[in-house]
DNA sequence: CAGGGGCGTCGAAGCGCTTCGACAGCTTTT
DNA sequence: AAAAGCTGTCGAAGCGCTTCGACGCCCCTG
């Protein structure tokens, strides 16, 4: 293994001028600097991280804690995962992985620890047993959800809310009176992460603005069940058109008994979804959707660490403004015969 | 931040005497042993992991390197990177999460800096640039996948010959004689990634010896050219009644059309599906699969990269034998009219 | 009862790097 | 012409931990 110390005496300088080489922190004439790096490339030099991580009391490294369970949303967890992996090279930093289910003592291991400079937390419920220790650590922080209080904290998150008024709005627009929402699995409302019901009440409340109908059912299981659940709603609205989905695993179940029931979509009933591109893309009908902006999420909360570690930036919340990319799920009422 | 020295103090021992309490490495009495753990815990000491790294070169650390590329087996890499996460946590090491996009810089990085200790590399393929660096490293690793050489290499990775061997053994029990595959798409068979070429060539010759016509189609788009695909593998072997399907994409078209088609599953065709579990069950029809042994790999890399690094363990490929999950996509031909 | 051998503990020497103060040799200012 | 300020480099002090050799103590053996 190549040291510093070996490089300097190679390039015929002081260990502490490789360091600054390689740092920037003083400036180095540009024939020593030359030298040095020369030598750098010569010896096949690394700097060891540890030692590194010692000396200045900075690993470099960011964590990211993901959840554990990978029944919900795993294409969006992942693109944030790369997102996050990516944007930290970019800046010099390592990202390390951890999953949900330490809890609170991965917190508590990894700030006290000096494993990582800052953190990245997934999966962030109402009241989190996180949220306690992460204020209460100066090492920053960015949430990827948003929990109840999230005062003295940094999130990030689609504006859910917004998302669900965005969705009436379009089937309004497009003259649907009566609306169904097929939401996540009850166990996620249970669960109370929040964004389900952020979507419901910025949904239900653009809704009575203008004047709609809602019902909405929580889905889960199969076919069987979205037969139930759609038998249902037209038994109790038979006057439904329009649809917004919010759950993966239901888009396929419903295109399939829409189209089974003789409901052809777009002419007879509208569907819009909450979920990522790649998801309403290999739909069998394309779906007109908001897409999850995970790859924004990722990148922004990087960034947010970055410039907190480098002494700027501040707490806040940011909303992500959602964006409805029409296709061919989506289209005018149909007229009462 | 509460140092070893503190603790030592707080106990009332030297900092050597705390040292080998925390790493076993020397007998302590149990007397001494219960003073200093209580310090440690009133103290909230957590040793620090640079300082930790420095001293006895080993950071504790298994780098993860999972593919940029998000187009394919999402749900698989996730799984696997969750396992190794969790089966690396109950050995005491955690996770550092690259992407390949770095490719060969990222080994060098890592093994140069002693960021990690050990490293799994996934999506590799058959002339992967890393292998060369791999091999030529004493830091053990671990491929999930198998490239073209193996020499010198630990892989594990699901036996994909016996995999395409065991569907056409499935069809063939149940009468099918005309058997057509849907592939990957056209790029993952240029890419070279081994494993869709080595389901084929196992299934290929199990059929030869059972004497199976097989067609092979590789899937890639939408409907639209799904429609295509079945409609020419239709015309050149009506008789087809049986699919292996290896192509998580590929899945909800191929069943809607059929359905279309009039063709029931499985009264008149049969589905086999090698995917994971979780496509298999959500379909609209329940797939007979193969599954991905997604959490299997992941557990197995990290037990052999920690046993390596315990002195113990030896450098070999592990095939995962396949299982076969019949659920109702699959039944008995039907007899000729 | 002396000598040998565990057992349990300690002190000290690093691990490879960063960073601070010092200082030599310049250039600029007064 | 002396004082002041830069610029570029160096030496040395640590960062918090592991680990090796040393050593005192007690028990066992001959």
């Amino acid at each position: 293994m190549v040291t510093l110390a070996e490089v300097a005496q190679h390039a015929g300088v002081s260990a502490s001028t490789v360091s600054y080489v390689l740092s920037g922190k003083r400036s180095i004439s540009a024939t020593t600097r030359q030298r040095v790096e020369e030598s750098i490339r010569e010896l096949g030099y690394h700097p060891n991280a540890g030692a590194r991580a010692l000396a200045s009391s900075r690993s470099n490294i960011i964590a990211l804690m993901i959840p554990l369970r990978t029944d919900m949303y795993v294409p969006v967890m992942m693109e944030i995962a790369i997102a996050v992996a990516t944007t930290a090279r970019t800046h010099g930093y390592d990202v390390l992985l951890l999953t949900g289910e330490e809890g609170p003592d991965a917190v508590r291991r990894v700030t006290g620890s000096g494993l990582a400079d800052a953190m990245i937390v997934m999966d962030v419920e109402l009241e989190d047993e996180r949220l306690p220790l992460l204020r209460g650590t100066d090492q920053p922080s960015v949430l990827i959800g948003l929990p109840a209080d999230t005062g003295g904290l940094t999130c990030v998150d689609l504006d859910f809310g917004a998302t669900g008024a965005l969705c009436v709005e379009h089937l309004a627009r497009l003259g649907h009176h009566d609306i169904a929402v097929i939401g996540e699995a009850p166990a996620v409302y249970e669960r109370h992460t929040g964004f389900a019901e952020r979507t419901l009440d910025g949904l239900r409340a653009r809704a009575r603005e203008l004047g709609l109908g809602v019902l909405h059912r929580p889905y889960e299981g199969g076919y069987d069940a979205m037969a139930l659940t759609l038998g249902r709603i037209f038994d109790e609205r038979p006057g439904t058109t329009g649809f917004v989905v919010q759950n993966e695993a239901a888009v396929e179940p419903l295109l399939a008994l829409l189209r089974q029931q003789g409901r052809a979509v777009p002419e007879d009933v509208s569907v819009v979804a909450i979920c990522p591109d790649q998801v309403a893309v290999q739909a069998s009908v394309r779906l007109t959707s908001v897409a999850i902006p995970a790859q924004e999420m990722g990148r922004y909360a990087v960034e947010h660490l970055v410039a907190k570690l480098e002494g700027r930036g501040s707490d806040d919340v940011v909303l992500i403004a959602p964006e409805l990319t029409v296709r061919a799920s989506t289209g005018p009422a149909p007229t009462a015969p």
